[in-house]
DNA sequence: CATGAATGAGGCTTCATTCAT
DNA sequence: GATGAATGAAGCCTCATTCAT
């Protein structure tokens, strides 16, 4: 259903698209030629053009696409779960699934930095992405305050932005040094960290809390 | 301050990694041409060849000069204090400041995931910075531990990644929408996390840990 | 009759490599440029490189085309002709006559020895033509051995190489001072030699000889 | 007294020419940049261009010093033979082992062919190079006329130019391919044979023959 | 729908040469 | 005598894009 659809001559759009999804995925932005693609799917650099405008536009409908999955996919996913933590546990355990496959690194981590300043197109879909991403996230911590399992005095939209950054954050360093970064390990110790700080006002203590 | 520096007649070579720079800081990598700095540089391109092997040497020199700089820096101002605590509030600061500053995101973050699979030897680089900055976080969590401020059960390599994850991951949430994203205050919400789960064993709470 | 063909423009690839032929034959490899060739085309560098991978590959191709000409003149004229003799003497005849015709010298010796530890992949064509040439006239010379006309305790091979080896002598010295050098006569005299040679067994035999 | 006068300081320009052919010999002409023959002798660009006017000028030096060394050589050597035969191969003998000396090829047989209308200088000098190696050539054969032991219906300077012919294109086709061109041999050979050619006249005569 | 052909701009790099000091 | 710095022209090559058929 998804892709691979070889023999199914069907909808040539959609296979050029996955191609093109191979591609950026393997060798980045700027080392995917049209050409490349092209080549890659068999057709000449005209049927390319004939269903994209642009290289741009291939690139967007690629990110686009596999942003898709990947959402759909966490919605399908937590939608189940009754525990806010648990929730978040799982969205850590997808997250790592995602980053530790194939075309999840050069399409989405990325290009979505090389997009900063750079492509504004692109960089919008990966600012919206990432907006979304904390309004789930923000919505699971509502959730979780609501029921009294999380404390109230925490923004939630801030605890969500430090969870995706978190994520992120560690991807890179797993990205650069797969060998050596135990990536698993790294994200399931600061979902922890992370929920014990939403439920640390369950414990008496700390308070005071300093601002600069 | 930017280019066009022709007063400064002495050193050549430092003058055109300035430029240089500047560019890489402005535009990235790929959008930088040689041409262009040597423009900006107000020299043609054989004479940023006369001081420079390559265009990859050329960024090789920016980073390692800029690295460089953050580096010192760090070491410097966290030399003198004394609380692992404030040290980490301290280094938050500084990466704020840093991430803040004009030419840090490009030369640095975006730099640094361009790199990933595509320039083994800047790759490299950052990889060995990163770990630097990992032994760093590392060290200053093992005083915290024999001074007893600090939770002696947590893996003081693996928290530093996760704090040198959180540092990064925000930053390029606050490069990709600076207008709403408040990096200062997610770092210093992210210190103070970081901090309170470090110094958690102190404070009865929290036991069994459940692990995947 | 040299480039500019615009009337022709049915298989471009071919029309390109004769003008390239042309261009390597007037100015040698170095001194062609891409450009130059796509100047004398009227056409876009671009277009030389939709139909070339490569300056080389040009270049390839264009030795390759002529040595197939002179490779296919050679064993058609020579056919059907029975004796070894009158062979070699044709043999001579149609390297005097290649030799000066005008894209000879450039496109094949200046080239072949251009070539020699400088082009690898073009070294080897110019090996093989050589290896081919040679054996084409040992075989003669084989052939004039078994009807018992040439001397049989002649190394075939060795002597195919020295005939080789005068004919591309002469042609060199001939390029170096066409006015003053009289390649025919030459090449004739050469030829009278070496069938002489081959011939001397027969001793007392041999004397009229000379040949127009 | 020659070169590789490396503590003697006292002769610039001979040392730096001593360089540069090393650097002409090695990677031939257009590989040989002045930037390369600078720092192979340890200086800058700028002292060549103190000590030559040109690249030509160095290039021209280089090959006049080399082709005197070699006529030298030979006229020496053969001064004290009586017998022209012996004369000529000795002669062989000479240029066999200039053609199997490190850097003859690429500064003498190499440049010869590449001057061809290329360099109009170079080609000017190997030219009368040639042209006295013919007179030579012609001169043994006069004077083994003159002794009544060559023919006296041949002639010399044809001779002399189907010698020359022979040792060059015999070296070329050595230098093609060393490891299986047997240049020794096909050089005594062709001495050989053009010996028999020259004394064919004394018919009857001519037996014993054969060399090493 | 798609191909084959071509363009044009731009990029990286090399190199002989010059010149002030 | 020689250096360090720089120039400028030229060369090779890549690529997104266009277009007639």
């Amino acid at each position: 259903m998804p892709a691979q659809a070889q023999p199914t001559r069907e909808n040539p759009r959609r296979e050029l698209l996955n191609v093109a999804i191979d591609c950026f995925a393997k060798y980045g932005y700027a080392a995917t030629s049209i050409d490349r693609i092209a080549k890659a799917a068999g057709v000449t650099k005209g049927a390319l053009y004939y269903h994209f405008k642009d290289k741009e536009e291939l690139l967007l409908e690629s990110v686009k696409h596999r942003l898709g999955q990947f959402e759909r996919r966490v919605v399908q996913e937590i939608a189940t779960i009754a525990d806010p933590a648990e929730s978040i546990r799982t969205l850590g355990r997808i997250c790592h699934e995602h980053a530790t496959k194939s075309n999840h690194r050069r399409l989405i981590v990325t290009l979505m930095v090389e997009a900063l300043d750079t492509y504004p197109a692109l960089e919008r879909v990966f600012r919206d992405m990432m907006g979304r991403f904390r309004a789930f996230v923000a919505n699971l911590i509502e959730q979780g305050k609501k029921r009294g399992r999380f404390r109230s005095d925490v923004d939630s939209q801030l605890a969500a932005g430090m969870f995706a950054g978190a994520v992120m954050g560690l991807e890179i360093q797993y990205y650069q040094d797969p060998a050596s970064f135990d990536l698993r390990r790294a994200l399931e110790e600061s979902c922890e960290q992370f929920l014990a700080w939403l439920a640390r006002r369950a414990r008496g203590a700390r308070w005071k809390q300093r601002r600069r």
